[in-house]
DNA sequence: AGACCAACGTA
DNA sequence: CGTACGTTGGTCTA
């Protein structure tokens, strides 16, 4: 901290501390629904409120760069002509960053032809003569020459943007070497390379030092360069006018004339509702606190409480909540707190009041007719979970009418923090009040049920302003009755067989240990197969194989690699190891799937309905829908998912091809909509298109082709890709395409169009509506921007398919229930579903099946849906 | 203990 | 240089 007497007069590059924070902050955490990027105010601003908090100024302004040009590219026309453009998306936040500063009374200064830290120079200069303390907030290493006993440089570190470095006189010396205003004069001769400004070749720091401290000053040195000896000396002779040139260009100007003189940069109060308008543009909530915080809003500080007072909970009698929960109009938020899926309290909030109680039997009576009712609507956050505990306490939730995790997911499905906490943050601006976890007596206080329930029913509602209709739909009309479904599935379970894993994972542990054996004898020596750097150590340096595909940590060892060199240069070791690999996973799979046996001999997975940015599902705690089926082998672990007691058969239903079907449908390619509704072998009728045969003429060869090619569309294939993977020549694969195209054309202009209208909209969106934002469709990176191009071609597809499947199977579900059948679904594997069917329930159970998944989309080619039954899943899957 | 990576299972 | 996931063991780091 400096000195109390004296005024303290802070001047920042806006323009290099910005352009740090954009590199720093990830840009997909930080776009607005309009797709205004942020990343570089948002760090900025957070830095600079750090900053003012800590430093305390009396006086500030942030000066800005106007061009690229300046004198010194008239002086010099080379300089910083190496630098990249700066890429639109920063420079499109500037206008609005300067907006910000501005509603916080921050002077911004700029001047044309003159950079930003010229404006900083001259300031630290006059601020200084007048007897302020200045500090200088920049990230240019020319600023170091600013510093003195009255100028502080706060320099970012290698560390990050909020990192900032504190240079004195003092400690320039101890990092360089010498003296504050002799760091140009190093400069001069190392030179600059972001600046391109080259220096003299082989020196660097340590000699410039060396020489300015043997001759005292870069005048002197350059008089005397014939002194020098050596390769060096000969290169700075050779190179002095670049010296002289880099001398003058990085000398700061401080004498630029400005409208202001420090006195008139004093510390103004903000414009709080200004503050307030651009940040609800920018969609910053968090910030908000902290800016007030720091910049001062001119209000009375007494009145300056925490934003939020949390109301008081009102613990009732189970009667007396009951009576209140039947008068309450508004739309009530619940927040059901549950100990090992046990329901143990549960709280309610309007937007006023606050209810709750701990559980009990009592409890639970009181309140069965209000949680039951459809009429009355409830707002949950990760219903789910709760909707699962209170069905264990024999309640079926009715009138679930929004779910916040959802929503917060369906607005942003990218984020990966999907927590109340976020959530409140994000939407209310608000902290959500958490216990600490490492406190035995915790200091905070965390929420309580009613009171979370509170932050629930206004986060609901800053959600539905966000959310835009096709969305909203989305989460009524199919992603809560899907959750519903979902709850009673995870409740189910699926039956699975102990001793038809155990049994198979001793075969495969006997195998295994056979080929380690094998494998060692021939190696000559043992090792952890298991481990990719002793594997390495092996296949490339005793084995002497060639060097394969390069990863981060060294060379690719993947059975696709391993296949090549197989063929390359085949030694019996790499077929071993493929074995290895082969029956280690399978065992792997076994052991997690058999500890996951619960005491009703049944698995319980969990759905994790947020799980994608698609739409689909996924699933963990076992992973079930990645049960190996590809080989005849691994289906015996399918032979251990098995009809359970009380029931008869296992059903297993699935939708055939069904993203090419909806490609189809979007693209409207008339030859694909044929291939639909001939009943021909799909890839048999491209095939015969696309090579000119008949259908029956039509080899395995040319089916293998086309379907990769089918599929691969779908994924945004290159011809590259293609060539990989059915291993033929980069031409070949390229006729291939081209072929395919001129045949369904339809089908790359809809491709094609769909990734531009996304580009121009931000967001992809599904035949029901459900969207994906795309921000990264217009990065200046390529590698992001063919990325996101590809993700972008498939989101429609895959989020279509997976809402089609997400209808079909919350209908399946009410049908079942609503026939009064006790068969039930057990499971989703994105196109599959296996139902198991109670005696006696067969035809029926069937029939809503196949009714359901065909009719769950009206697409202009229909939904073939394959049905098989069995005691099994295997068995089932034929 | 927690983060990261390569590898590999599914649609 | 093909989308979307989750889990595993090994390895490195705190």
């Amino acid at each position: 901290m400096t000195d109390s007497a004296k005024p303290t007069l802070m001047v920042v590059d806006g323009h290099s501390l910005a352009y740090r924070a954009f590199f720093a902050l990830p840009v997909e955490n930080f776009t607005t629904k309009d797709n205004q990027h942020t990343n570089a105010i948002y760090g900025f601003l957070s830095m600079l409120v750090n900053l003012i908090k800590a430093e305390q100024p009396t006086h500030m302004a942030i000066a800005f760069d106007t061009s690229r040009h300046s004198f010194r590219t008239d002086e010099y026309p080379e300089y910083k002509a190496t630098r990249s453009e700066t890429p639109q998306e920063f420079r499109g936040q500037i206008p609005l960053l300067q907006e910000c500063l501005a509603a916080m009374s921050i002077p911004v200064l700029t001047k044309e032809g003159i950079e930003a830290d010229d404006i900083l120079a001259t300031l630290a200069k006059q601020g200084s003569q007048e007897g302020y303390d200045v500090l200088v907030v920049s990230g240019d290493r020319d600023t170091i020459q600013l510093v003195n006993d009255q100028v502080t440089l706060l320099y970012p570190s290698v560390q990050g943007v909020s990192q900032l470095k504190r240079y004195d006189p003092v400690t320039v010396q101890e990092r360089y070497g010498v003296r504050p205003e002799q760091y140009p004069d190093i400069a001069a001769l190392v030179g600059e390379t972001s600046d391109n400004l080259p220096g003299v070749p082989k020196v660097g720091e340590k000699t410039a030092v060396k020489w300015l401290t043997q001759f005292g000053s870069l005048d002197e040195l350059l008089a005397r360069a014939e002194e020098i000896k050596g390769v060096v000396g000969g290169n700075l002779r050779e190179h002095i006018e670049d010296v002289r040139r880099n001398r003058k260009l990085n000398r700061l100007l401080d004498d630029v004339e400005l409208p202001v003189a420090p006195a008139d940069l004093v510390v103004a109060p903000a414009d709080v509702q200004a503050i307030r308008d651009i940040f609800a543009r920018l969609e910053f909530r968090t910030l908000l606190p902290r800016v007030f915080d720091a910049v001062g809003t001119g209000e009375d500080p007494t009145s300056d409480e925490p934003a939020v007072v949390l109301p008081t909970p009102v613990q009732v009698p189970a009667a007396e909540l009951a009576v209140w929960l039947e008068s309450a109009d508004d739309e009530l938020a619940v927040s059901v707190v549950t100990a090992g899926g046990e329901v143990s309290r549960i709280g309610v909030a309007s937007l006023t009041e606050l209810r709750e109680t701990d559980w009990s039997d009592d409890v639970a009576d009181a309140l069965r007719p209000w949680l039951e009712s459809d009429d009355a609507k409830k707002i949950f956050n990760d219903a789910k979970t709760q909707v699962k505990a209170l069905r264990r306490a024999g309640i079926r939730l009715g009138g679930l009418s929004y779910d916040t995790l959802l929503a917060g997911w369906l607005l942003r499905p990218s984020l990966p923090d999907k927590t109340l906490s976020h959530l409140v943050d994000r939407y209310l601006g608000e902290k959500l009040p958490v216990a600490d976890p490492t406190q035995l007596v915790p200091e905070t206080e965390g929420a309580t049920p009613s009171q979370e329930a509170w932050f629930i029913r206004r986060t609901a509602d800053a959600l539905r302003e966000d959310l835009p209709e096709s969305v909203a739909t989305v989460l009524t009309d199919i992603e809560l009755p899907t959750l519903l479904t979902l709850a009673d599935m995870e409740l189910a379970g699926v039956a699975v067989s102990h001793d038809v894993l155990s049994t198979f994972s001793a075969e495969l542990l006997t195998r295994t240990d056979a080929l380690a054996a094998e494998s060692f004898a021939i190696v000559g020596r043992e090792f952890n197969l298991g481990s990719p750097k002793q594997l390495q150590e092996v296949l490339f340096e005793e084995l002497q194989l060639p060097k394969t595909r390069k990863t981060k940590t060294g060379y690719s060892t993947d059975a696709a690699v391993l296949a090549d060199l197989q063929e390359s240069n085949p030694h019996p070791f790499l077929n071993l190891l493929l074995q290895y690999r082969e029956a280690t996973k399978l065992r792997q799979i076994i052991e997690s799937l058999d500890t996951a046996i619960k005491d009703d001999h049944r698995v319980h997975t969990t759905y994790v309905q947020t799980g994608s940015q698609t739409g689909r599902l996924s699933s963990t705690d076992p992973n079930l829908q990645n049960i190996p089926v590809r080989t005849e082998e691994s289906r015996r672990i399918r032979s251990a998912f098995q009809v359970g007691d009380g029931y008869e058969t296992l059903l297993t239903a699935d939708y055939s091809q069904i993203e090419m079907r909806i490609m189809a449908h979007l693209s409207g390619d008339e030859g694909l909509i044929e291939a639909f509704n001939s009943g021909e072998d799909l890839h048999r009728f491209v095939g015969a298109r696309v090579f000119g045969v008949e259908p029956e003429d039509v080899t395995s060869a040319m089916r293998t082709k086309v379907k990769a090619m089918s599929y691969g569309l779908v994924y945004g294939l290159s011809a590259f890709g293609l060539s990989k993977q059915l291993r033929i020549e980069q031409s070949e694969a390229k006729q291939l395409m081209l072929e395919y195209f001129a045949r369904f054309g339809a089908v790359r202009d809809y491709l094609r169009a769909s990734v531009i209208a996304a580009k121009e909209v931000g967001y992809t969106e599904t035949i029901f509506g459900r969207r994906r934002p795309f921000p990264d469709l217009s990065s200046p990176n390529r590698v992001l921007r063919e990325n996101a191009e590809r993700a972008a071609l498939n989101a429609p597809i895959q989020g279509s398919a997976a809402d089609v499947m997400k209808i079909a199977l919350f209908r399946i579900h009410a049908d079942l229930r609503e026939a009064g059948l006790r068969s039930r679904v057990l499971l989703q594997i994105h196109d599959e579903l296996v139902v198991e069917v109670a005696p006696g329930e067969w035809d029926a159970a069937e029939q809503i099946v196949r009714t359901q998944m065909a009719g769950a989309a009206d697409l202009s080619v229909p939904l073939d849906v394959q049905v098989g039954r069995g005691r099994d899943w295997n068995e089932a899957a034929h």
